[in-house]
DNA sequence: AATTAGCACTTGATCGTGCCGAGTGCTAAT
DNA sequence: ATTAGCACTCGGCACGATCAAGTGCTAATT
């Protein structure tokens, strides 16, 4: 686990896992020394792969096989081996080109940048809307629709806007809406649907006058809409790029990868649990929602203002190219983390997007 | 293809495609005659079943295997043979409870019909929201955020507000954004993007006064709010459930589904070009999505008001239980087509909830 | 002392072989 | 018209031989 490697060793475990990642088949000796990477011979090589493997950052799948990556050794190349990677001009055009579409809903922008990023990294991707922490109405408006049934409005944040149409069994009139719309202006906005208590609504009922039976209705609104928005959601992208790798052309792995991401709850709570300002990295027994253990998961959560709003990552082989996902996927959060600050009209100055 | 199968035929056709769509296996003559549902002997039903083979509604594997319906099989079990489908008390609780939750969105109750139908089916599923065919605004209402910046409310449909956050160079007031509204209430509702002309638009410009300038990025949310809601929307649910099904434990029949399944463009080309008032079955070769032709296809499109407003349905292989899948999405594509009527506060008196 | 060449050994993958069983088609008997 | 019986076909599976890749070790080399 220490950094008890010397320099040749270190660029063999990164030759091996390099090329390894590059064909996806256990890389040998001579394969190394063939490559000129490396200027020894196959036999020296061997020495040196045989010591790595005792160390534990390689593994032979048999006897007569070359050398794997342990996820000791993928661990290690993650945390101090990879290089950066360079991302063409094509790809950078397609991140510009969703980074540029302001006025969008979150929702769809995540969801776009689901699918985006599994394009860019040829992964399946995973796109996640976290719920925020605590959730308040910020403002309400009410607006006649017809006699009979008006448009509840509220504001939540400035990218959260719900509706709901409300029906009434009397006659509404303009005039009264607004009472009603002032009332819970003035007694909801701020308030979490806990913090309500019984003689709090019925002093509301009473404001309302004539419409107290309303009263119900609405709070039963105001309640989904703060429920609704706090489900957090979890959209898969791209499963068939699955079918590309070899380690999962086994029915038996693949099934394991599809019924992991079919469980979305336990993806949630490894995203949501988190934390937020790093691109996190779990490489095979680390992902705790593969039971097979063979398999990577990479994402960040996206952090606006200091909290998550969501998050988005690619699930993979371990064998994986960690520097292009890690930059795909570190480029993107913090490209979408800006846009939404962007779309949020307030000014705020002092705060500017990270290049 | 004529009805020229006598009724013993009849009979042993679908013994064998009930069999065969109960374990999956080729059924051969010996099975059908121990099963006691045809009072014949092995040999007779041989006889019968080389005749079946010859017509084409059975095929053999092998010389030496049992027989397997072909496409034409299933289209007439479908067509003529098929039994109704007794639902389980389980089933029907979960069928009610999807839906009893009236307030919610489209999107998230063709979201859950989805999910709800690949459980009951055990089959992937496919969720459709369908674009209206020309959309307007009904009604904009704008609302002050701060000084700077507003809320721009466009009342599409009942059942679909769009809100966008709209910024402004200068301060703005109520009153003044009053009048914008009015304006925007006046000139564009019931206006589809395309009939709007330069003259008209500087029309409204100048009606506008003093915040003529808001007009260009106003104009820009409707045209976005319209087109956005415009495209169709497909979501599949499920796809580990086809590695229940043994036919596709091969991995490239299952690389052929997820194919088809990330194919969305042309599965909602499918899906929107079906006439609504039917069940649609494509066995095999008639499911244009899939290459491979050994899949099915059953949705149904959801008709509110003589307009599609989404489909449901399922896919799996050709060896489906065809009676179940059908039903299902029959009464929940009926389910969620009431659902929808009754969300809309607007009463409507003479129409009323099939069963 | 470190590196390299050479060689015997291990082992999964591949391919051909033969056996087994399920199911058929046909013929002859009922 | 139906059924019993029988020879035949063909996929699936287990077994074994061969192959190639890659190793570990020892002895030679720098």
């Amino acid at each position: 686990m220490e950094h008890d490697l010397s320099e040749r060793k270190k660029q063999i475990l990164k030759a091996v896992i390099d090329a390894h990642i590059a064909c996806g088949e256990p890389v040998g000796s001579k394969l190394l020394a063939a490559k000129g990477q490396i200027a020894l011979s196959s036999a020296t090589i061997r020495n040196e792969l045989a010591e790595l493997t005792e160390m534990g950052y390689l593994m032979q799948p048999h006897t007569s096989a070359g050398r794997v990556p342990s996820e000791q050794g993928y661990r290690f190349y993650v945390d101090s081996l990879m290089e950066g990677y360079d991302r063409t001009a094509t790809e950078i055009r397609e991140l510009n080109d969703l980074l540029t579409q302001r006025t969008r809903q979150l929702d769809r922008i995540i969801d776009d940048a689901g699918r985006l990023i599994s394009t860019l990294t040829n992964y399946p991707a995973i796109a996640v809307r976290s719920h925020p922490r605590s959730q308040t109405v910020r403002r309400f408006n009410l607006m006649l629709m017809d006699t009979y049934s008006f448009l509840l409005i509220m504001v939540i944040s400035e990218a959260n806007v719900v509706t709901k149409t409300v029906r009434s069994q009397i006659p509404l009139t303009e005039e009264e809406l607004k009472t009603v719309e002032q009332v819970l202006n003035r007694a909801l906005v701020g308030r979490e649907p806990d913090q309500l208590t019984l003689s709090q609504m019925m002093e509301i009922e009473a404001a309302m006058g004539r419409l107290g039976s309303l009263m119900s209705p609405i709070l039963k609104c105001i309640y989904e809409a703060l429920r609704a928005d706090n489900r957090s959601d979890l959209r898969v992208e791209g499963v068939d790029r699955f079918l590309e790798y070899p380690e999962f052309s086994s029915v038996d792995r693949l099934r394991s990868m599809l019924e992991m991401l079919s469980n979305k709850q336990e993806l949630l709570e490894i995203v949501e649990g988190a934390q937020g300002d790093e691109v996190n990295v779990y490489i095979g027994s680390e992902n705790a929602a593969d039971q097979s253990g063979d398999s990577t998961l990479i994402f960040k959560t996206i952090m606006v203002d200091g909290r998550p709003i969501g998050a988005i990552g690619v699930i993979g082989p371990c064998r994986m190219d960690y520097s292009k996902v890690i930059s795909t996927v570190e480029q993107l959060s913090r490209g979408i983390a800006g846009m939404i600050r962007a779309q949020r009209m307030l000014p705020d100055p002092d705060k500017k997007d990270p290049p």
